[in-house]
DNA sequence: CGGGATCCTACGAGATACTG
DNA sequence: CAGTATCTCGTAGGATCCCG
């Protein structure tokens, strides 16, 4: 009832909508790089790692573990020795992949555009 | 250059990477529910202040300036008294509807599962 | 009405070192 | 190889007060 009365339309709350739920499993800043790297299917740990650029161990861990709870991907050990440890996109976090590859394409085709517009704006308001 | 020498896959960069660049734009708490206020044309910044639930003045004004300065978002000024200014989508923000719209979809059909497995992880980890 | 300016705090995330 | 454990720091974001 926080909406006035003349309003005809809904109110958007952070817990009810769709977007901030999204927004709280892949928003981070490493968790969508990790997805894309389980595109392709099971994926090792170090692989990961290395594709990757820039992810420390801990990150890496982190977020995996994090998309394990979420119920997005699986891990499966191998007893070797030394471990072998892989990871893969559960059939619920491939569900999330074509809104993310979309997601993913705007940011390509678009980002220039996005740029140039923060070039105009901080020349017109920089004096 | 940080690939090992057998991978045929290429790095996944945090500054190349199209997901990083759209969740630069997107994924702070309050950025996607004001777009979404947005979705209908245009807005008062009182409207938006009322439609999305809980945002602070401080938070809203911040939100739409940075989205100002991405080129996603056009302000308009009716120099009445008191101001009245209105917000609305650019063609670029437009174009950034469709892919969110199937994200919201996705956390509006999806999120009960992201919650049960949660649920499970934590039973079977917690002792 | 539509903001701006401050102060404050919790949390994301990097660096580094250790482990089964 | 595949992680854990600390420590530290910057910043997103909330609360509060002021302004044309």
């Amino acid at each position: 009832m926080t909406s006035s009365t003349t309003n005809k339309q809904p109110d958007i709350t952070l817990a009810g909508c769709g977007y901030s739920r999204v927004l709280e499993i892949i928003s981070n800043k490493w968790t969508a790089l990790v997805i894309y790297a389980l595109e392709n299917g099971h994926i090792r740990y170090g692989d990961i790692s290395r594709r990757v650029e820039g992810i420390s161990k801990k990150m890496l861990t982190q977020t995996v573990r994090k998309l394990e709870r979420d119920g997005l991907v699986q891990r499966h050990i191998t007893p070797t020795v030394p471990l072998t440890v892989e990871y893969s996109l559960t059939p619920l976090g491939e569900t999330l992949l074509q809104p993310m590859k979309e997601l993913r394409q705007w940011g390509r085709t678009n980002y220039s555009h996005v740029e140039e517009a923060r070039g105009n704006y901080d020349l017109k308001y920089s004096k």
